[in-house]
DNA sequence: CTTATAACTGAAAACGTTATCAGAAATCAA
DNA sequence: TTGATTTCTGATAACGTTTTCAGTTATAAG
């Protein structure tokens, strides 16, 4: 039933190497033996075993690719980056799903070594103790995408956080904004949580912008908490006076708007919003909205040819955090203001 | 430097097999043999190999899956559904991105098999000849997820996409519309594009609504698209006077919403849409989108469990196509009137 | 203290492939 | 025609694992 490259052997009437020859350098077997034995493989609807040929001869380097969850909407950029890369490394990419579960997580770093992965692409998640038991036992280049560590010395490709949340900011203040409220991811999300929080303090303090907690919300990351979070801020609104928002995601960003519209308010006309991703959707809401970009694309690349890098220079290639370029996208939720009442 | 289950043997003193038995089946083997070898497998930082594994013991089904575009907002819920069902059904997913390219497409359905692969959910894209004609060779289950295919009898799971054109209509004629629009997809795709465009023809027809050429515009489901489609709409507006329009897509759909709004018409008081998908996307924006929802998950699932299906019976299974209920989410993009001037 | 049985272990073969090597046939140079 | 190459092919071993089987030791039954 199962045909192999034995079968192929047997019904062409030559041996198993020749066979293996004929698809793997055939210009060393004689023609007319190389033509029948293709005829044959071809009527037989033989495919080779890639996992059995691996076995033997590794040649095409896995790239293993731990995806916190597969449906953010970012990640299909990420993802497409490193799958260009790939192509063109000529490297194949094998993709594990964590769905949000960390212990799913774990399994999945277990299962990508076990796959054979020469290398690991992690994503988004915070690198836990538990994950890095695991991957200090892979004896495999694992690369951050997206994230950072400093604790265990592992690389990472992300942007700067801080900086560019402190860059959103500075946006706003050159738009005549005085009164700027945020809505942060969790505070002990040290990446996307606290360092956009950072940015967002000290550009208020070197600003010399008044700040209250009033000012602040926080959410994570979803379309709902942004909601839900925009609503405790316009709760105090009347103190806080804030005439913009800057938000640690997209999807936040847009259920905020969507809560300032059912106030009753506009956008960007009685507030600004920034957001922070620029994935696929802020270029289709109404109205568009402005935001950080993060370069996912690029992020994926870089992360793969890092680790070509790490496999030449076999595992000790110089290692911390890469900042890529950062950029603000403007659309059109923010308005700029000619004065404030402050 | 490789660690495999011989170093482990060597270091713990005993032969391979017992090593294989400590990890398969370690009920068969010497608790403190058991002990030892595990003890030394963990210092070691052991992994098996799950390539050489399948090789001998061939035990986990692989499901391939081929993803037209990961990016496509919708494949991350097919494929959730895939993993879950995957997960509790003790499957390993493997995944290859196509990236719209089908030339990629056709060598993703010979990696998927070179891996070895047990069973391949092809989705979204219509089955070219050129695709058939490996899958015939292919020698295992092929299913198709939101696509279809008459000519060469494989089993699909999808809604009855135009049944579901249909009800889109019927829901707008029940609520008062009587000159309706429509952006389809190309009539050339017989899965998104033409199906849906014949159940739109065919509920005018059976509501005995008027119908010209003005009504109907075109795009390839992407927002850009929409935009663009909406604004040829726009311009027949004062012969059509359409009140409503169903868009194949709900990114279309979203398109047309901001082409309407930049027009200084109004969703819904002006022109009403209904979309079709129910991608995360549509709660998400201002009007929320009233639209068809198809099952993403629920199908991804299904596909799954077609493959096993198809396994135990050892491929004869019923084939056909299998549609999955569809349902309208009401939300604020339709608006019912009253009268309408006809 | 036998004997039968159970518990445990290792040798050998197998999975599908490729790499190495050596031998046979064909070709070439003289 | 001979010897030296070149071209082509097949045996054999190897990759990392599991399975089968047979053998050894320990345990239980009598």
């Amino acid at each position: 039933m199962k045909v192999t490259i034995r079968t192929v052997a047997e019904q062409a009437g030559v041996s198993v190497p020749t066979v293996s020859r004929v698809f793997n350098s055939p210009e060393l077997v004689n023609k007319v033996t190389r033509e029948r034995v293709m005829a044959i493989a071809e009527s037989l609807h033989f495919f080779p075993n890639d996992r059995a040929r691996a076995l033997r001869a590794p040649k095409r380097p896995i790239i293993g690719v731990l995806a916190w969850q597969i449906k953010d909407f970012f990640f299909g950029e990420l993802l497409s980056g490193i799958n260009k890369a790939a192509v063109t490394e000529d490297m194949d990419v094998l993709l594990f799903d964590a769905q949000l579960d960390s212990k799913r997580g774990m399994d999945g770093l277990v299962f990508l070594k076990r796959q054979q992965s020469d290398g690991i692409i992690f994503t988004s998640s915070p690198v836990l103790d538990e994950y890095y038991a695991i991957i200090s036992r892979l004896h495999i280049p694992v690369v951050l995408a997206l994230t950072e560590d400093s604790q265990y010395n592992l690389s990472s490709f992300k942007i700067d956080d801080r900086k560019a949340a402190f860059d959103a900011v500075g946006y706003l203040v050159a738009r005549g904004h005085r009164h700027i409220g945020m809505i942060s991811g969790p505070i002990e999300d040290t990446i996307a949580g606290n360092s956009r929080y950072s940015g967002f303090r000290e550009a208020l303090r070197y600003y010399g912008l008044p700040y209250t907690d009033g000012q602040l919300a926080f959410g994570q990351y979803r379309y709902e908490h942004g909601y839900k979070a925009m609503s405790d801020l316009l709760s105090h609104h009347d103190e806080t006076t804030i005439t913009a928002v800057f938000t640690a995601s997209d999807e936040m960003a847009i259920g905020a708007m969507r809560c300032i519209h059912d106030h009753g308010l506009r956008v960007p006309e009685d507030i600004s919003i920034i957001g922070f991703d620029n994935i696929t959707l802020s270029d289709m809401v109404t109205p568009k909205l402005t935001t950080i970009m993060q370069p996912f694309e690029r992020i994926g690349m870089e992360s793969v040819s890092y680790l070509k890098k790490a496999w030449s220079t076999s595992g000790d290639c110089s290692s911390g955090t890469y900042f890529l370029p950062h950029r603000i996208i403007e659309r059109e939720s923010v308005a700029t203001r000619s004065y404030d009442s402050s």
